[in-house]
RNA sequence: GGGCGAUUAGCUCAGAUGGCUAGAGCGCCACGUUUACACCGUGGAUGUCGGGGGUUCGAGUCCCUCAUCGCCCA
């Protein structure tokens, strides 16, 4: 006897028991396994920054969704999970929160000890980020969790660059970068972010050399002046022609510079006319300087002050100068006069404060060939994007082919491995290193001396004592470390058996926003160091926005911790929410909102509460809009204080997912509560109509359908499909109508046995296909009830049963003939499910209670007699109504309800009770609505073109339909007739 | 400035390759505790498919254009 199956499902038992469970029995594992194909995911590595937020559930959802469908399918299917140290991000975080807790910098602690205060950041968050996805429910193989910067992820960066370098393609060279003055950092162009602050626009102009003539432009950063290398006008403007190749004198600095001419730098009909030049601080002048080889002059330190670049005002603030310049141009009298304006400038998304332009030396990787290969393996399509839309986005970036500048001034990450040498010659190197193959060197052209590449670290004497090894203080770029994911983390440079089994994966699943940065560098460095392709597809899925279209972010503040949505939905109803949202175009508005703990209220979330931040000791509170009590409330910033009443965060959207989690499980308890006495045994052939019931017939014929276009959703990565005709299936069909269908069978006293038996099989059998349908997407409840089926039905399974697996997961993925399909057995019980929705029409209309019987008639012609009278139970089940008469010749009764279908009428004995006016109304309305669509289907086809150019299927398809409809007409005039004359 | 996407019921979204009497969930209205489920059942209402052109026998679906919003790259 089974244990007692609540009346609802319990999401956190579930999920406790199993995932232990699961793991403990090593199910989640992946080894080499020539019996069997490979499938191989890898996670988009979560960077160890902070928490997880929905985007990222969103993301493992579907990949844990593809691995465990894929392993029911019969793969050896490997779904890899680790972190991304994520220099910056993670280097910013814990410098700002060194900063406001203690008030120290980076520099006061110096290097070793911030790395070390980094990596415990490190341990937390990424102790906090696996347990969230386990949470989730993710079936990656934990033993192989990696890390970009543990030892095995670390020796293949290392060979890369080794790699790279010898083979001509590592350079260094200057380079204008994002400079972040507070932080003191270049920052790529992601980390930028434009934002509009009030500045000035001032004009001044510089005195022509050996003339009286000055020449006039205008600025908004005066202080570069003292960079100044040309002052460039366009070639065709005549205000200007004369002066260029003449020089001005740049007053602060008394330096002379060319006037210069310039189409892409200089607009005729901005300001003047003439602009200055600053190319070391300006991308847009450093592009000039590049075409007119002017000199570069850096004018800042890395802390944003002046240098000594900038003469007497050297060693003030950027800001600071700025002021000064102005004034001394106005003492000078070369100043025009200022005007105030917004102005669009860079900020540091790290430390918030304004980028600038700066000129340093960078380590580049050349992108040509490299580029050149990943696109060619786009192309040729051996890596396919789906939706195909994105393969645009990333051809068109790899096509620019431009330099990567993988250096980072920074002290998390990869240290570069290149030492130094200023002093020795060509034959010092060869004799420290001739011998060795982990050290190559090149002369560093710019700068002079040698740069020494070395697969191990240096101990920097090996050069004896006359010379000494100094190591590149950067690190490289985060991306670096994390393009070379598919392979480092299987082993390579290693050549090892999970390498050549694992590799090449089968999908990445990432959100678009990665595409170039991400996608595009793991495809050239595979292809660079494996000769091969990372993965074949691409899934590019939604992002997750909060209710206002925002994207989900850290820095936002916006961020829904998926760990409270589980709490309060279960991780089955969250994951099936979650990928029917997963779709090709639409990204996914979440609106969230708090809930009273007091009164249940939701008050919906407002951008307020998403950037209030803890002021002094007190934090931030919701007022309820149901009760008016304030309370503390979820965030991402800060941790509710201890003891206080907390606001949750919930999400109406994942209602539907728990309603259909429940649904589900009650449909299986209504099962199990039936089983008594459940044999196993072989189905009579499906088109069998005397062995099996219409019914399950038509379930059989739906189920092979629905699993047959399940597989197909997911082959093409459309969750939201799958899910959809998962839950339509589920909900629509087989709790609707085949549970009430067939629950004469199992539960009349008077019910044969055998049908009991026959039913209880199929009752069993399609339980049985449904949990293995669902579960890739709702894994927790599949085994739940999968378990508990399995003490009534240790046997089971479609098409022929045997003994149940010991687990879903070790189930096998559902595969029926295709035959089972029966088009024609669907159409014919539609037609009794109209019928049967007509009568409830009726009962509904005129408010007669469930418990009164109704009697119905139905004219029908002869094909259809057999179909209703083998029903008639069902009209007495499911509607408690009796059919009394049916055929051709039935009559209408004088006080009748009646309803006109496409094959049938059918009547309603209501003597005393029917509205006469009202049947007439409604049966009037019908008429019309018939009218004019049949009127439409009419002029299609009296159009000459119409039947000549459709393709004969569509014309026929019209032709059926209209004769239906005017059939169906003719029963409502009948029936309009027979109102009139009664 | 270039590219990509969105605009369909009150809300959130489906509607490969044009054939539609335009659907779902939530919400709404009415009824209902029938021993799987009120996280439920039954029935119902709701749309000039952003505007304007065009192609086509036929356009929510393809093309052009305008508007609004979002993202990516410069």
């Amino acid at each position: 006897m089974a244990a007692e199956i609540p009346k609802q499902y319990d999401p956190a038992g579930a999920q406790q028991r199993w995932y232990a469970e699961w793991s403990e029995r090593g199910y989640f594992d992946a080894e080499p396994n020539p019996e069997r194909p490979q499938h191989t995911i890898m996670i988009p590595l979560p960077n160890v920054t902070g928490a997880l937020h929905m985007g990222h559930a969103l993301n493992g959802t579907l990949q844990d969704l593809i691995t465990r469908w894929k392993r029911m399918q019969g793969f050896e299917a490997l779904w890899m999970p680790g972190t991304d140290h994520a220099g910056i991000a993670t280097q910013a975080v814990v410098e700002r929160r060194m900063l406001e807790e203690e008030g120290l910098t980076r520099h006061d602690i110096g290097r070793e000890a911030l790395v070390e205060r980094i990596w415990k950041w490190k341990d937390a968050y990424e102790q906090r980020i696996l347990s969230q996805l386990k949470l989730i429910g993710a079936s990656c193989d934990w033993r192989r969790t990696r890390f970009t910067l543990d030892e095995m992820c670390s020796r293949a960066v290392r060979r890369t660059f080794f790699k790279l370098f010898s083979d001509g393609l590592i350079y260094r060279g200057k380079r204008l970068v994002n400079w972040d003055s507070f932080l003191q950092t270049a920052v790529a162009d992601d980390e930028v972010f434009y934002e509009e602050v009030s500045g000035g626009f001032w004009t001044f102009r510089y005195p022509v050399v050996g003339s009286d003539e000055t020449i006039a432009f205008s600025t908004t950063r005066p202080e570069t002046m003292l960079g100044d290398t040309a002052v460039c006008v366009h070639p065709s403007d005549e205000r200007y022609t004369h002066l260029v190749g003449r020089t001005v004198r740049v007053p602060l600095v008394d330096r002379e510079i060319p006037i210069i001419a310039d189409a892409l730098l200089a607009k005729k009909e901005m300001g003047t006319g003439a602009v200055k030049v600053t190319p070391a601080h300006d991308p847009n002048d450093y592009a000039c300087g590049l075409r007119n080889d002017l000199p570069m002059i850096n004018i800042l330190e890395s802390d944003g002050t002046i240098n000594e670049n900038g003469g007497r005002f050297a060693g003030q603030d950027r800001y600071e100068a700025r002021k000064q310049v102005v004034q001394a141009m106005e003492e000078l009298g070369f100043s025009e006069g200022v005007e105030e304006r917004a102005i669009d400038l860079a900020h540091s998304d790290r430390s918030k404060t304004p980028i600038e332009p700066y000129l340093s030396d960078q380590w580049f990787v050349k992108m040509n060939d490299l580029a050149q290969d990943a696109i060619d393996a786009v192309d040729d399509g051996r890596v396919t994007f789906f939706p195909t839309r994105y393969a645009k986005t990333y051809l068109d970036w790899l096509g620019e082919k431009r330099d990567w500048c993988v250096s980072r001034q920074l002290w998390w990450g990869h240290q570069i491995p290149i030492w130094y040498c200023l002093t020795c010659e060509r034959q010092d190197l060869e004799a420290a290193f001739g011998q060795r193959d982990d050290v190559c060197w090149h002369e560093d052209q710019e700068n002079g001396g040698w740069l020494v590449c070395a697969e191990t670290d240096l101990a920097g004497n090996e050069l004896g004592a006359d010379h000494e090894l100094v190591q590149d203080e950067d690190v490289l770029d985060t991306w670096f470390s994390s393009a070379l994911w598919p392979h480092s983390t299987l082993g390579w440079p290693e050549s090892t058996e999970s390498l050549d089994y694992f590799y090449p994966g089968s999908v990445l699943v990432t959100s678009r926003d990665i595409i170039t940065l991400w996608v595009a560098r793991m495809v050239l460095s595979g292809l660079y160091n494996m000769g091969d392709i990372p993965f074949s597809h691409v899934c590019v899925h939604p992002k997750i926005l909060d209710g206002f279209g925002q994207t989900m972010s850290k820095s936002k503040g916006n961020g829904v911790d998926p760990m409270d949505l589980i709490d309060r939905y279960g991780a089955d109803a969250v994951r099936f929410t979650i990928a029917s949202f997963a779709g090709e175009t639409q990204d996914i508005r979440l609106p969230v909102g708090y809930e009273c703990p007091e009164c249940g209220h939701v008050t919906a979330q407002e951008l307020k509460h998403q950037k209030a931040v803890p002021g002094g000791s007190e934090k931030p509170r919701i007022d309820c809009g149901g009760c008016g009590k304030s309370w503390q409330y979820t965030s991402p910033w800060y941790d509710p204080d201890e003891g206080e009443p907390v606001a949750r965060m919930v999400a109406e959207r994942f209602e539907a997912g728990r309603n259909f989690c429940n649904k589900f499980w009650n449909a299986a308890r209504f099962a199990m509560l039936n089983l008594e006495g459940y044999e196993p045994g072989s189905l009579p052939a499906i088109s069998d109509s005397d062995g099996l019931a219409i019914e399950d017939r038509w379930i059989l014929s739906r189920l092979a359908r629905t699993a047959a276009q399940v597989t197909s959703y997911l082959d093409r990565y459309q969750f939201d499909q799958a899910t959809r005709t998962l839950r339509d299936f589920t909900w629509n069909e087989f709790c609707d109508w085949y549970l009430e269908m067939v629950k004469p069978r199992l539960q009349d006293e008077a019910a044969d046995p055998e049908a009991r038996g026959i039913a209880q099989r199929v009752l069993v059998g399609v339980l049985d296909a449904l949990l293995r349908l669902l579960a890739p997407t709702t894994p927790f409840i599949a085994e739940e009830l999968w378990q508990r089926l399995a003490e009534w039905a240790p046997e089971r399974g479609l098409p022929v049963p045997g003994p149940v697996a010991e687990s879903v997961m070790r189930a096998e993925w559902l595969d029926l003939p295709e035959q089972w399909h029966d088009e024609a057995l669907e159409a014919r019980f539609e037609r009794l499910q109209e019928i049967i929705v007509a009568v409830r029409n009726v009962r509904s209309t005129y408010n007669i209670p469930r418990s009164t019987q109704l009697s119905l008639s139905v004219r029908c012609g002869e094909g259809v007699v057999g179909d209703l009278e083998a029903v008639a139970g069902q009209f007495l089940n499911l509607s408690n109504t009796g059919l009394m008469a049916v055929g051709p010749d039935v009559g209408q009764p004088a006080g009748a309800a009646s309803f006109a279908l496409g094959e049938a009428d059918g009547y309603i004995d209501l003597e005393g009770v029917v509205d006469r006016e009202a049947e007439r109304d409604k049966h009037v309305r019908e008429r019309e609505k018939l009218t004019g669509v049949i009127t439409g289907h009419e002029k299609k086809l009296a159009n000459e073109n119409f039947v000549s150019k459709a393709p004969a299927e569509v014309v026929d398809g019209v032709r059926e339909t209209l004769a239906g409809l005017r059939e169906q007409l003719e029963r409502v005039n009948d029936i309009l007739e027979q109102l009139d004359g009664a």
